[in-house]
DNA sequence: GGAGGGTTGTACCGTTCGGTCCAGTTCGTA
DNA sequence: TACGAACTGGACCGAACGGTACAACCCTCC
């Protein structure tokens, strides 16, 4: 009788695909209706929020996965290269090697911007913060480590644009090795930098 | 009497900043009345297709100022570094350092993707050839100079998303700096991935 | 088996959507 | 000044929107 945990999980993975195909605005009631099987009813009785409350769901839970499987392990995992080496495999095993797009990042180009704009922020700089934190353990130093961190985050996200645009995954996945080295080169600014 | 140019042209660059700020399926006619100031009447005279003729004429407003400014620059300049620096400070210029996105790639990640599939595939494989023969010009290995393109463009498009995102156009002008250096320093990936 | 509360599908609500239509206006031409 | 084509704004349309209400329907527990 009483909804277990375990369904409202699987409408929320749902949720995240239809977010995730369609965007905020692009994802109507009756296309949620048709892909998770349920009536409104259903669907209002678990969000009473409405929209706003399952896109608000759906962009906790991918939170929570980030945080478990990916800013978590980048702050606290031991050794900095080997927790930035976990984080490339778990990004593009969650991406699909580019398949898929980032919830996130559709919301944070789409229209619904502003609605979620706490969430968002907050997904993007936990990111860029923890991937920093580890490469500063990984002995980068920390003046640069931030902007490596952005650069890292800014990356996956454009592959993923790109990707989706030229509908060719292998855009994520070069871009994936190129961040790789990248940072495995751990190399600093030249004095001169229009020598080649 | 007859409509000028000039007009039509006006009517577009607004309504790219509308699409900017909304998307395709967030920018409602009624939206587009508003900011435009003209009624549907006139914008149905316009644009007979509707919305979607509305977008197509921005899509095609784009493309052909990347292609003045941008794509043609970077293929047919005598010096093919001049010609990416030119790049990177039209690019700077156009997305007003981070402050203004990119449509094609809101259309990209969008709900409107598939209906403009074709133009928003054409503006960036555009974008990546352009600047991958820049980069041949340049010296650069023609082996690597594709995968230095996509990473640039990708690099951009994931800096607009995180610039909105965090709301900080200090992402897009590092991102863009780095660029530039990673450019500049031209070095070929390592035999040996792993070594720092 | 009967009771009763949580859960469900669906009919329905007012609003807004994209799009059509047309009476009125504008403006170059003669 | 008078004409007529081009243009304009806004009333209007059916459809679809997000959201509400509620009767039917399970279940679980006596």
């Amino acid at each position: 009788m009483a909804r277990t945990l375990a369904d409202r999980e699987e409408v929320v993975a749902a949720l995240a695909e239809i977010f995730r195909d369609h965007g905020f605005e692009g994802a109507s009631l009756s296309t949620i209706t048709a892909r998770t099987g349920l009536g409104k009813g259903s669907l209002y009785n678990l969000f009473p929020g409405g929209k706003a409350e399952m896109a608000e769901a759906v962009l906790a839970h991918i939170d929570g996965w980030f945080q478990a499987h990916v800013f978590r392990p980048l702050e606290h995992g031991g050794d900095g290269l080997a927790a930035v080496e976990a984080m490339f495999q778990a990004t593009d095993a969650y991406f699909r090697s580019g398949r898929r797009v980032c919830v996130v990042g559709v919301f944070a180009l789409g229209d619904a911007r502003d609605l979620f704009a706490a969430q968002v922020r907050g997904y993007f700089a936990a990111w860029v913060t923890a991937l920093a934190s580890a490469l500063v353990r990984a002995g980068r130093d920390p003046a640069w480590a931030q902007a490596d961190a952005e650069e890292v985050v800014a990356g996956i996200q454009g592959a993923l644009v790109l990707a989706r645009a030229l509908n060719d995954t292998g855009v994520f996945s070069r871009m994936l090795a190129r961040l790789r080295l990248g940072l495995a080169w751990n190399v600093p600014p030249p004095p001169d930098m229009t020598s080649r």
